[in-house]
DNA sequence: TAGAAAGTGAAAATCATTGTCAAGCTGGAG
DNA sequence: CTCCAGCTTGACAATGATTTTCACTTTCTA
């Protein structure tokens, strides 16, 4: 029944266009199932054979990030970036292990729209680690 | 009954020594009621005429959020420091305005550990402004 | 007061991210 | 099918916040 790609429509519902490299790294994304940095999605990228400019990783993560099917998150110093679900959620951000996880959003009776959460994690908080492993 | 400054004593507890670079850049934090950047907290110290390098802000402020007298926040791409105060409590920071609430931390099911949620305050969801005011 | 340790600052170095600009692709009009 | 305007791409330069360096100064303890 679905003639293309759900990204597909996402994107154009976006007003964006699904081109080769916008595709590539949605692939990417696809595939990382927790936050990855626009070096490491473009050194993905050169390891599977495709051929990407960097500044290209850099803009289609932006178009993504537009488009809502990626999020970025600031780490230290480092923007990183995961796929995302269309349903209202927000996101838990753990600042030892960079665990992300979604969560649905509540109505808060202050009004404030929760976008992110960024604290330790339970797992992080018992057994303290170093940092962000790589 | 009080020898020192209570914040002295935070420092101190920390291991921290209260040098009179780090007290001027915590001077200038106590005035500030919203987060400030290292580049204008320095020159807010030029224009009140001490002599501090940027390079010393820096790491004045560091040593304040590692003697948890600050706090540090990542908006887009700088980073904003706001004295804090002592008690258990985590940050609501606006996206658009930039404004940063305090509120109580209750313990959470999963044990994650809240210390800062991003998102969109009341007011700017209401009426959508362009950017962050200086 | 002396000495060791910590702090300071100007300038250089980092490093992620963005701007530039010429060349490449794409989708619709004809 | 072909052409053209406009979006996209990518190598390279530029930016800008933050950190490192290193020689000098201040602070604290004995």
């Amino acid at each position: 029944m679905q003639q293309v790609p759900w990204w597909h429509t996402r994107l154009t519902d976006a007003g964006i266009r699904a081109t080769r490299k916008r595709v590539l790294v949605l692939e990417v994304l696809l595939t990382e199932a927790q936050p990855i940095t626009a070096a490491k999605l473009h050194s993905e990228l050169l390891g599977r054979g495709n051929t990407v400019g960097l500044t290209t990783v850099y803009r289609a993560l932006s178009s993504l990030v537009d488009a809502g099917l990626a999020h970025a998150f600031t780490q230290t110093g480092e923007t990183t970036y995961r796929i995302c679900g269309p349903t209202r959620h927000h996101h838990l951000i753990c600042r030892t292990c960079g665990l992300v996880t979604e969560e649905a959003t509540k109505k808060r009776p202050d009004g404030f729209r929760v976008e992110e959460v960024y604290g330790i994690c339970d797992d992080c908080a018992a057994f303290p680690r170093p940092a962000n492993p790589g």
